[in-house]
DNA sequence: AATGAATGAGGATTCATTCAT
DNA sequence: AATGAATGAATCCTCATTCAT
């Protein structure tokens, strides 16, 4: 079990090196060699874990979009009215994205970027689906607007990403009113 | 003359060249080599109109970029009611993203990633002002909720990434009437 | 064990390859790939023992010019009367230069280019302070030329470096009475 | 004739902007782009003057040369005392030595660099004649030791290059007396 | 005579990956 | 399981030289 636990550290470490150098200087510049040495294991070893630097990519991707989607949907179940879900939902991803922020800007890379395949990031949609459900249930109930569910993201969650880079680019701070704001716009964009 | 003609056309082809490789590969995949081999010219004539990769991505940034702004307002004057003004502008944009999708895609890829150094990208922003201008009016008038220009562009504007992104992923393409209700959920997001 | 050798061996390896190349077609004309080729190894292995190119011509100006110093004073002790101490260290740096031609023909070349820079250089000096201290106490004792070390140099030493230059393009062969002519010679040149 | 001295001003050119960046920077830091932007042409137009960059090498070290020689017989003439003689062109090359810094640094480094071919650093050498002339008559006079013309050269004229190269590197300024010494090293050392 | 655009060949260096230990 | 030495292939970039004008 110890020696599990030194694997799973590892392994660990190995996602959270690639996490920091591609976050911080793009794919083309976190090489194998780097990820080891801040991992703080040899570069051979790395393919004990991954097969090749793309798959490590891809499971980092999985890996982060789910601590994403879990972190989503905390304090959330599905009898709740609509508009409570759904502020509970936002609130979980707004706070994700400005506090996870190395997370958060790996994701925006990865989904901005032909880096990752599209049947990888495919997967990584699967574990939003509570929050499909929730859309489908308020368009029926007339709350949202009937509009495809693509164009309920793009207006209720995206706008967040854009709101996390300038928030990390020290343009822009936000406020706790800003952001009560920013919920606000987020639900008159969708409500009915 | 003939001769300066010939001469922007290589500038341009290489430009063009750099454009598809990037937005279909990543830069990590735009060796010079291929991006002279596109372009029809031998690598080392790259050098003559660019004074190397990071300088050439940049020019070419810079120039979607203007190319970008410069058709937001096309059509547009700051002596319009606020909302007309904004429709029109965000009408521009939806029509560029939508049909410029090598280029959308391109900036998208830029503003995510650490590939564009942050002062160029500034340089890049200073076209968008009489959107800025549009919108403060707005928020002067009463119109607009009394928010953070980032918000604003968050909802207003940013969306429409994320719907060409999908409308590229062929997941997802917008009718006439969908488009409509985007800028109805632009609107409302952004009004008071 | 057997490592450690190997791995000195591909240093070694590379060393030498570097003295012969640069020695018989000068700096500008061997690429590290011919040195990579020649030493037996791919061309980013020399990487793994040297940080670039200029860093492998630096190590092997020292190693080079430390065997050299060394040499200089083989059987010396700073005990001996000053006439024959200087003949013992005079004669040590002839065999040197007469034998050990590739070596003295690569520090001639690194002395008389600015292909090694100047603190290098001077780190390279620092090993022949016995001579110094050797002249200094001529000095004091009436037997040298109250001159500074640098005339004393140029007259005393540096000569063998000319013999070594005309030995070497096979223009003049340097007989033993030659020898023993051009070691009064530099003694007339130097002592009071 | 205007014409004629605008064609050898292009050749003037480009041979000093040869010598100022050889010089300085090295053989191989010295490309024919910088060379004919410092001589103010354009790259092509060194192909109207020298056949390639060799010869364009090969003709700046003759002239430096021819004028290196022509300068150590001024005010000389073959009646005079041996002594007399060689004071004089002595002088001579001390004067050139240490005025004429780039050209005394360019012609140590041709000689001691596998740049030049040894055919044309024999033409080179042709020009010295009138001191082995003297030379010889010094022996034939017994006036010198009974040694090779090499020999000679060696402790006679090669130490001035030496301390060239010193003072050119600021480590040792030679004052009047220095060089008056110096002159008596030479002398010391080349008679009976 | 003079040029500046153009280039093929080659330069130093990096990198993902492998393999003997 | 883990490694560090090793590498072939590729990357960015430079350069001597040419050629149409």
């Amino acid at each position: 079990m110890m020696k599990k636990k030194k694997v799973l550290d590892k392994r660990a470490a190995l996602l959270e090196a690639t996490l920091n150098l591609v976050t911080n200087n793009g794919f083309h510049a976190a090489p194998m060699s780097k990820i080891a040495k801040l991992a703080g294991v040899a570069p051979a070893t790395i393919y004990l874990y991954f097969e090749n630097k793309q798959d490590l990519i891809n499971s980092l991707y999985l890996e982060v979009k789910a601590s994403f989607s879990d972190n989503a949907f905390k304090n959330y179940n599905d009898k709740l009215p609509v508009k409570q879900g759904f502020e509970i939902i936002w609130n979980n991803i707004a706070d994700y994205k400005l506090t996870q922020i190395d997370e958060s800007s790996f994701l925006s890379q990865c989904d901005n970027t032909p880096m990752i395949a599209p049947e990888i990031i495919g997967k990584g949609l699967k574990h939003l689906q509570p929050l499909i459900d929730l859309w489908e249930r308020g368009k029926e109930e007339g709350i949202l607007k009937p509009v495809s569910n693509y164009v309920l993201y793009a207006y209720a969650i995206y706008p967040l990403s854009f709101l996390l880079a300038v928030q990390e680019k020290d343009i822009y701070v936000m406020t706790v009113e800003d952001r009560q704001k920013a919920f606000e716009s987020a639900w008159d964009a969708i409500k009915i």
